[in-house]
DNA sequence: GATGAATGAGACTTCATTCAT
DNA sequence: CATGAATGAAGTCTCATTCAT
């Protein structure tokens, strides 16, 4: 072979990998659309390849099924997720808790319609890449550097992670259902909470009044 | 029709209804193990019904399909759990935030099967009751006294409520995956989280080493 | 339960198994129908169930699929073949190879259509039921009791119970398609063949003329 | 269009035109191997293109479908027998049965994997060209030369050649599953069974205990 | 009320075949 | 000539639901 079919082949090549390129992210888009619009379970193969405009067989030349395109796309949305909070939190001159967690408001934001699927439909994946515990570990590699530093002493570093990830996913969740307050509000709420805990009063006083039935 | 024509028939519904009310109690129980074992959607009606040990077409005599079904359940299980937690609370001595959650955890470890399906496959049922709703909505109930008496003042009670609720169902979930401590000790983390917040330290401190790369 | 609740379930169960009984034999007769039209591999479970005139999920009621109606088929057919022929040659005064043989051919006469499938869509089906291997195992039998009185000595009564399938086999196959003489012809043919052997003249005398190219 | 441009164009023709045979050769010897392995019915275009390490569109330059590579590859070797077989006829001094049913066995075994697919297959391609067809066709055109001597008086050379057929295939077949003796044993074993016939014992002693259930 | 055989819509998946490159 | 991405017809199979008994 010399160097002028190689160059063709390699041209060829190109061309189909484009092309092949260019179909699997129509099919991640469309996954995406309908995903958000009916829900993980309520979407059928055909709904995702008739709304990226390709044949049924397509799908399967790219994902193997169903779960395997939702895996992808949660997928690659939290490696964007991770990746545009480091690199935010790093860039930040104070990298504290604030930033990071307001760092995941906005993004999760940005993408609301992937966000909203991912934190309700998760459980019926089999295998899933759970969002909550992609920000939980996130959440527990920063911590980890303030437990080495002895800040975070009599506190478990995990189940920290973990409720504060409740926060955040809690708050998302009924963010987008409430359609309610801009990321950073949102944020500042949660914040707040996590900063200075419960008003004191809530741990003293009476909540309902006692049972006087007899 | 005479009447002991009509005691016969009387003693007949009565029996009817017996019979139709243990068939009904045994789908349900059938339906909890099922669930509990397969999860909310690799469960079949037939499964349902053989577990239960009756007839397919028996199920159709008592609920409308899967989602019925399933609601029914969680519906059964948030109520217990509401008089419970009213009933605890009620009849203590103080009715604070931290004897709320308590009677929370317990009665969640109690049913642990349910309300691990119930947490983590809500979203695949239409129309479902969510046990998040059920939590949030008394917490808000238990905040509305207080924010009267002026002492949330400054807090939103709703999204306080529901930001509370993500720790207890984040706790709940994780500690299912965990097997990890009893419910008290849950209950603890939980509240000492709610009571002064995360360490002032994660405010301050770095949590991630800037970006050096140039 | 009392005595007739007891009759009354057994009644029900009863009717039940009927009708389950007639739609498994219509399903048998259909795709004996269908497969002696179409062949075997050309078949697809519409059309049987078409042909049966039964809904497409009822023959998953009764059969895994498609090898499986074919295999109970062939099983069924099989089965009668060897008891007829068994009850044949044992009340016939003179159990001898032609009449083993004989009895074989009026049988593979009287199931022509499934025989036709048999032998010539055997080996698509996997760990399917041959009918060569019933022969053959058949005659295997009748020939051992000849090796055990030493009448056999110098032969393989396994190969030689297969070689005689061949020409069984060999010569059903032939039949079919010519659609030429009665069964009992057609054994006679072959029971000279197989008493004589083949003329002598046909080891003796030149075939074809040499080569006399050069 | 000059000469020089003329020559160019031949060669590129004849080189097109060798690359066109060798790309077919590849294919169907890679079809051999797959048919082989996993039958006709199992195995796909695209099993056959990946093993010959073309493209799948390649296929469609060479071959309609299937059923014609598959058909190609039987006719290949079937021409090659007939050649072979009265090659080795003609050419032996005397050129009887035996030497004719040794010639087959010998070629047989030689390509043991196609005539192994080619006995059992057989039937799923339409319009198949039948290796038992083949071998009878031969046995008839030597049975005529016999015929017309009167050697075969009383005979049907065409269902004889036929039967003879199915001993061959069938002997054929047994000894691949087998994997037993070689070719010449086999070849010795069914022509005693041609010029001798079954022992006469097998024709006059009963082979079944007769029937003594009553 | 209880049963379970039957139904058929609808989902999944494969694979022969085409065609732009 | 060769390629392989795309296509969609055709088949398989499951399962919620009905209905005669």
């Amino acid at each position: 072979m010399n160097d002028s079919s190689k160059d063709d082949s390699n041209a060829r090549q190109h061309r189909g990998a484009k092309r092949r390129a260019r179909t699997r992210a129509e099919l991640l888009a469309a996954a995406r659309r309908v995903f958000a619009k009916k829900g993980f379970h309520d979407t059928s193969i055909l709904d995702i390849t008739e709304a990226a405009d390709v044949g049924v067989g397509t799908f399967y030349l790219h994902f193997r099924d169903k779960d395997e395109i939702f895996n992808t796309l949660i997928d690659e949305v939290l490696q964007i997720l991770e990746e545009q909070v480091i690199s935010e939190v790093r860039s930040s001159e104070t990298a504290t808790l604030p930033v990071i967690v307001r760092s995941i408001f906005r993004h999760a934001y940005a993408e609301r319609d992937l966000f909203s699927i991912a934190l309700t439909s998760g459980a019926q994946v089999s295998r899933t890449i759970r969002v909550e515990d992609t920000i939980a570990q996130g959440l527990t590699r920063a911590f980890e550097s303030a437990t080495e530093s002895g800040q975070l002493q009599g506190y478990d570093a995990f189940l920290l992670a973990r409720l504060v990830t409740g926060v955040i996913a809690q708050g998302i969740i009924w963010w987008f259902e409430q359609d309610d307050p801009g990321p950073d509000e949102m944020a500042e709420s949660v914040l707040h909470l996590l900063a200075h805990g419960l008003p004191a009063a809530l741990f003293k006083e009476r909540l309902l009044p006692p049972d006087t039935a007899h």
